[in-house]
DNA sequence: TTTT
DNA sequence: TTTT
């Protein structure tokens, strides 16, 4: 038995608005840019803000209600888990990216034009497989993914024809 | 204010032996490979295992106790927070790698030769001021990290001089 | 939308054996009590023991699992959420309860007989709709909980007829 | 050694504004009632709403700044343990009641008159040595908590004595 | 009532 | 590279 934990925890704002695209299978991505922040005062009593970023990536329903909800500036919070994945760069040399696989959400500031979703529990997504992850896709955060040419591995135009559903279910 | 928060919480396995150094000034870091487990049944029945592999980094007390008390397959519990350094390559290309740095480790399986530590709490270790993180010394594992040159910003043979306290603060 | 993040993180040791009963709609439920110890050192020099006693209570097929898989003295990992469930004492007076309700358990040691689950993930439980919940049941466990009057609000000899499933789906 | 954890996450609103007091030695306790909200449809579809209120204690320096940050309906972000305290009822029973003392905050919300916090990292409280710990005091949350007769076990017209530091740490 |  |  798996006897194992990997779970993350974080509260921040997006540096950007959240980018979504869908997989050649239908399934929705949601890569976003999340700033968590942290101060403290320096040998010479400044205080030096410092900041981290994360890519975090949301799957399937909870992908689409992200995008829809949130925006670059937006205050959330993630619950998730570490997945680190491995890509081969241009001359053939393997390399990692990590990022942080948003299982659940909480909207903590009104998403654009004051818009709340309606209802109850965070929001929870489905993701694929595990098999079926691989690198790629990390919408445009820092943090040494691949490059990633728009739409990868997934259908053109997927933000576009996104069609929010009007009953969404949290 | 930093309206942020940052937290990581893994149980898994030690891959490898701990590897402590120690900076130039004399901090204890101690790199350490973790996994996590974690298995699902694929469309053709099969059961499929998905390892994660984190690199965890511990400071000043916190990374000497782990150093002592963990050894390759040890179980262990960290808390902490995700921190991604960047760094070039040898090409000049800016490259990022992420670590968990552990804030307080708790010791589920009993440590070489039956060692346990005596007492209280979770172990916890002081780290130095953000400011001085930087890139390196990633002590081996996985996850792309810069190359590690052996003892790169510490004093060299820090592992053997290391001289474990008698009296474990926790 | 709920806005709200209700999340608990235990690893501990059972005081007891796991109970389990049935409620009248056929609902397993496995009440247990979970000691977490934290030692300090007081002015004296000397070092104390504190020990804080946790009602936790599993529903469904995660109660049925844990209470196979746990005995007395078992090291558990459990996530879950606050419940405080209100009930009226003989005196008719408003009395409150608190427990943990696991929704997530990961066994650290070794069952009975050396007995080990034997996939994967964390195992995970469903539960009532929280409609269903109220006061009663606590095991016996410590936390001021209502007179536990064994087969309370469930159907009689349930520990007994509990049969284990031969697929155990973690 | 304790190989134990006991953490809780919470994001949720006052229900209240916080109460502060002193103890007898002197240190401050900060009593916060604390809901978090959840939703489900029930059989009928109708959605119905779940209220778990929290009864969170904050010492020290970190209680003195939640109480004057915080106010009723202000959104926070508490981390701390698990503590169930023991005492006995105008008829001599023992009775127990459980709360959360928060060791970390994070302020969601803006506080009284747009005030807020102005730096770094999430507060952080000290608390009295855990023997010091004794039931009491709780400010008037729900939870069924000992009558609190105000005052209780610290020095009168504490609140209003508050001064507040013009250097906050956090 | 556990564990170390 | 761990663990079950």
């Amino acid at each position: 038995m798996a006897r194992s934990v990997n779970k993350v925890v974080l509260i921040g704002n997006l540096g950007d608005d959240p980018e979504l695209r869908y997989t050649g299978s239908g399934t929705a991505v949601c890569n976003m840019s999340l700033a968590t922040n942290e101060s403290y005062t320096n040998s010479d009593g400044e205080e030096v803000q410092q900041t981290e970023w994360h890519d975090v990536v949301a799957w399937g329903r909870l992908g689409e209600v992200c995008n829809e909800y949130l925006e670059r500036g937006s205050q959330v919070y993630f619950e998730g888990k570490i997945e680190t994945n491995q890509w081969e760069d241009q001359d053939g040399n393997t390399r990692y990216s990590t990022e942080v696989k948003a299982l659940e959400a909480t909207f903590l500031g009104e998403g654009p034009d004051g818009a709340v979703p309606g209802g109850g529990q965070p929001a929870q997504g489905q993701s694929p497989a595990p098999s079926q992850r691989r690198a790629g896709g990390q919408g445009g955060a820092s943090g040494g993914g691949p490059p990633s040419q728009s739409g990868g591995d997934g259908q053109p135009g997927s933000d576009e024809t996104f069609e929010p559903d009007d009953d969404l279910p949290f």
